[in-house]
DNA sequence: CCGTCGATTGAAACGTGTTTCATTTTCGCC
DNA sequence: GGCGAAAATGAAACACGTTTCAATCGACGG
């Protein structure tokens, strides 16, 4: 019956597994997403879903990447404009917040996983940081930084660090209800101007 | 037979409460703080312990409040030495990290309440926050600063903010298996260099 | 001393994440 | 077309956070 061979097979329901996840999480949230719902909604046994993902955690955290890589492409097509590194910087993190803002519950849900400090994560948790720092480099750059670059500066590298463990730090708050999509940006905006070298140097590139 | 007030012997419970959470953390993480155990060794039924606590992470977060405190008075009574506000602020947070891999269970488990974006916890977390910030900001000055003060400069504000969200974040990532001990305080000091103006202007103050 | 009322207790029940397992299906291979 | 292995299924069971509730306790005013 089925034309797909064995892995695409498998893709696919681990596929329609992670979309049932992120459709009950953008509904409800965290406790929402009940694991006999999901692999109902995907129309697989429990079994199944607890064969590709060992946790309700992992399959959060599966979304986020699924997430993640959207942002990637979207800022590969539409990278944040500026006419220096701190203007870019802030657009960036406009876009990342307003993205995960856009649909609250499934973000939180994602955050929470993510912060869960399960180590069986420690792998997801830190790709998806990576590609946080990526992105912040590519706008700091003003060009792009794919996946395989290794080349960053020290400078870059730092930079790239302090700005994620700042938005994620601020996105956790967020998600737990000490800040507001505006308090978010502002201190975003505060940040990279303090990173980048203080008030007044605003044209240093 | 009791003569402790009313008030007393409801505080007292509580106390018990959250000592037995505590001990149960610290020995198996949060998985190992079982609530039938947590009312067992408090010595309370399991109503008792939820009349006065609304869920799990709230116990742990009320954890983290005395931890909190408990550090602190640590830093009041011997603050964070440095010739100037860098070294200062890289020892703060030397002593702030040592403090929570001690117990590294109980750590993971309070952080994992503190992240676990639970709007009920908001003000508690919110406190936490608060509490680090005064003590980044003290470790700054080279003084202390008590609760009550409002007269944080906008600079001072920053820095503190900044640095409390790039150090929970650290803690966030450790504790999901991303740094080490090392590489906190490697990343804290590479940030207070570069949030305090960049690497060349180090006796600034 | 009694009655009242809130707090506590003990125990049961419920929901959901997770595990287990016997049975069935699927798939690559001959 | 049939075989053996790997995967999926369905259903049950288990653990634990959370809720509920009737019975009991303890303090306090009258």
């Amino acid at each position: 019956m089925s034309a797909a061979p064995v892995e695409h097979e498998m893709e696919e329901r681990a596929r329609r597994i992670v979309e049932a996840v992120i459709e009950l999480a953008e509904q409800g949230g965290f406790e929402a997403v009940r694991l006999r719902d999901v692999a109902a909604h995907a129309g697989v046994a429990l079994g199944t879903l607890y064969r590709r993902f060992r946790s309700k955690e992992e399959l959060l955290v599966a979304a986020l990447e699924l997430d993640t890589r959207a942002l990637e492409e979207r800022v590969r097509l539409r990278p944040p404009k500026g006419r220096d590194a701190a203007e870019r910087l802030v657009h960036f993190f406009v876009i990342a917040t307003r993205g995960m803002l856009k649909r609250p519950n499934l973000s939180r849900a994602m955050l929470k996983a993510a912060a869960s400090g399960e180590p069986a994560l420690a792998q997801k948790v830190g790709d998806f940081h990576a590609s946080v720092q990526r992105m912040v480099v590519g706008a700091l750059r003003g060009v792009p930084v794919d996946a395989g670059d290794a080349s960053l500066t020290e400078r870059e590298r730092l930079l790239g660090d302090v700005l994620n463990h700042i938005w994620f730090a601020l996105m956790v708050g967020w998600s737990g209800g000490l800040h507001t999509q505006t308090t978010i940006q502002e201190k975003m905006h505060d940040a990279v101007e303090l990173v980048l070298g203080g008030a007044d140097e605003i044209d240093r590139e």
